[in-house]
DNA sequence: CTGAAAGCGCTAACAT
DNA sequence: ATGTTAGCGCTTTCAG
């Protein structure tokens, strides 16, 4: 028994749902807004003893008398005490809290990270705490350092950009644990938790080619983001090896957009036979702009998209993806985080930083002219 | 000018990434992680001047000599101090962090709501938490507990069951502000942000009747919560005024359940002419079982969902859609709860609670049976 | 304009 | 087994 009265705080007198007694309910608080909650030395009057035999029974240490015990254990329900946090990381504990920096939370990649990583602090008895930075690189230093004032015990960061040697310098410095997820920061020493987008395109490439196409065309979107360059290396790689001519177009950012590039390209002397894209909008404009245009596909040009999305098996035709493997990344990087923190005290410097690579799995659907059963 | 220091905190010595001076990055900090960091009375001792003034000069006083000023400030900047939340909390400060307590984050609804949320914490230089339930009233209480113990300032939070007398307890003897999103609290005295769903559901089923259909279907999905129920009570009012039948189906669970309930439907003796779906999963569930039914939208049945999401336009027939205010629900629950707080010691009690209700817009596609221009 | 000192609530030496 | 006390870093009277 580690820490028996944390019940006592999770759930204060009256308030247990499914335990309670309602008796217990009403006449605990005052209606009136009580502005000084209870302390250490109140319950230790009310129970007759010293603040630190309070403290020691709080913290659960066993070195109390049964009776002691009880007595300090009705006062403080009595009076509905809960520790006050600030108090006790005054004094250098944990704030049992650690930070997220993504680009976005709206963006279904990034909030699904979230989500396993909220678990995965939830299971270590911390908070999450998310703050975006659209991809902007000075929001994203501001932003780091709200979080350090916060004292936050560790952080989790997809960097805006990979290379910065602004933020490289600044998250070597810093005292708490990071972890990089989704981009690495290169050079600074951390873990990180990536998906192999190389291998990904790669694959991805290679099952276009396998299907005879010869024109492929790869649609990259906005070509900064470290992930999708590494998705155009790999795309390269497979092109090039098998002789075939390497075809970039970073022009996609809207629909528009996508129904300039894809028309005149189909209008060339050479069409493409196959488009890649590199990320998800990238792909669903090129999608609609493919049917807008009345260009079937896969006879046409095949389509294969980077990043899986809850419609691309119910459109039709169904999208042949690359998928990520989500929540893996969020929940791994939150581990390392906490595998780190645990470290903490015990070596004298952090842990060796890891890097963790992912796999991706090929999607195979209707798009890239496979023939898959319906549905 | 209010706290004209921040900056300083805000980018510490050499890590400005804008007009920085480079010579100042390297040798600030040692390497070697430095568990502690300086305090106010290091800063003091080095300026030559008291603590008091040292805090003076952070929080913005004016009443501070221009000379001391000066050497204060340089003191600051070369030990890299940062002022100790913790301390400043003990002392009665704000936590400068509110809550945020939704079923999921990875559900596009919660995650655009949290964006929004997190983009107003920051502009009132505030963090946010996030905290999932998974609606489960259990977990719901437990991570309020935790948000409580870790003093957060107010908390906006979307309860799993709105009738619920112990969260409605514990939350009327909560001492920081609260504020309901998405679903409201009944009877708890505070504020609530709702969609209107009464009003959209009736406006989508007003819309089928006009296109001229009679066995209208509503197709629930799990009826528990809240919105689910106004939407239906919107549905029934619409039909019954009609005086056309109310059909409701709860069955639908996920794909295999909508193909079971669409079939079954369908080969009644008198089949539905319309379906409305009153949330995504179901919509989409729906819309695959019909079309590997084969049964046409909307010439056999019509279609229209409730909450828009991205592909609805793109999918064929597109799908009409009640569309809800999403960003608008965690922008404005976020800021009805910091204008809780800048109330806070200026009134007695907090502010007369408000409940806002958004309006939903109906967004004509192809389902419902409107001709909409291609795209 | 500036400084000394008290105290926020808690825990950990160090007594007893 | 239990109590006394110092002090975490900060702000804020209250004096100078």
């Amino acid at each position: 028994m580690d820490i028996p009265l944390e019940a006592a705080f999770v759930c204060p007198p009256g308030l247990r749902i499914d335990w309670g007694h309602p008796e217990n309910c009403a006449d605990r608080l005052p209606m009136t807004t009580r502005s000084k909650r209870p302390t250490v030395s109140e319950v230790a009057r009310l129970a007759g003893v010293g603040t630190t035999t309070v403290s020691r029974v709080i913290n659960g240490s066993t070195r109390v008398d049964p009776n002691t015990l009880e007595r300090v254990t009705r006062a403080i329900e009595k009076l509905g005490y809960m520790p006050n946090q600030a108090a006790r990381i005054l004094r250098g504990a944990r704030t049992r809290t650690i930070g997220l920096l993504i680009p976005s939370i709206a963006d279904p990649f990034f909030s699904s990270c979230a989500e396993a990583a909220q678990a995965i602090a939830r299971v270590n008895d911390s908070l999450l705490t998310v703050i975006t930075t659209q991809n902007d690189p000075h929001v994203e230093i501001e932003n780091l350092n709200v979080l350090m004032r916060h004292q936050t015990d560790g952080l989790i960061i997809a960097p805006a950009n990979s290379q910065s040697p602004v933020l490289r310098d600044i998250v070597q410095r810093l005292t708490v644990p990071v972890v990089a997820m989704d981009r690495p920061l290169l050079n600074a020493g951390i873990s990180s938790v990536l998906a192999d987008g190389f291998a990904g395109a790669q694959e991805a490439t290679q099952h276009l080619i396998e299907h005879g196409r010869r024109r492929i065309v790869c649609l990259t979107g906005e070509a900064t983001l470290y992930t999708i360059r590494e998705r155009i290396r790999g795309y390269r790689k497979a092109v090039e090896s098998a002789r075939l001519p390497c075809i970039l177009d970073t022009s996609i950012r809207d629909y528009k957009s996508a129904e300039y590039a894809v028309q005149s390209m189909m209008s060339e002397a050479e069409p493409p036979d196959a488009f890649f894209t590199l990320k998800n909008s990238t792909t669903i404009h090129a999608f609609e702009a493919l049917q807008k245009l009345k260009i079937a596909i896969p006879e046409s040009v095949a389509l294969v998209g980077y990043d899986d999305f809850e419609l691309a098996a119910t459109v039709r035709p169904s999208i042949t993806v690359v998928q990520q493997p989500v929540d893996e990344i969020g929940r791994i990087a939150a581990e390392i985080l906490f595998e780190n923190l645990a470290q903490i005290g015990v070596r004298p410097h952090h842990m060796e930083p890891q890097c963790v690579q992912l796999k991706t799995r090929l999607i195979r659907r209707s798009s890239c002219g496979c023939s898959v059963l319906a549905g």
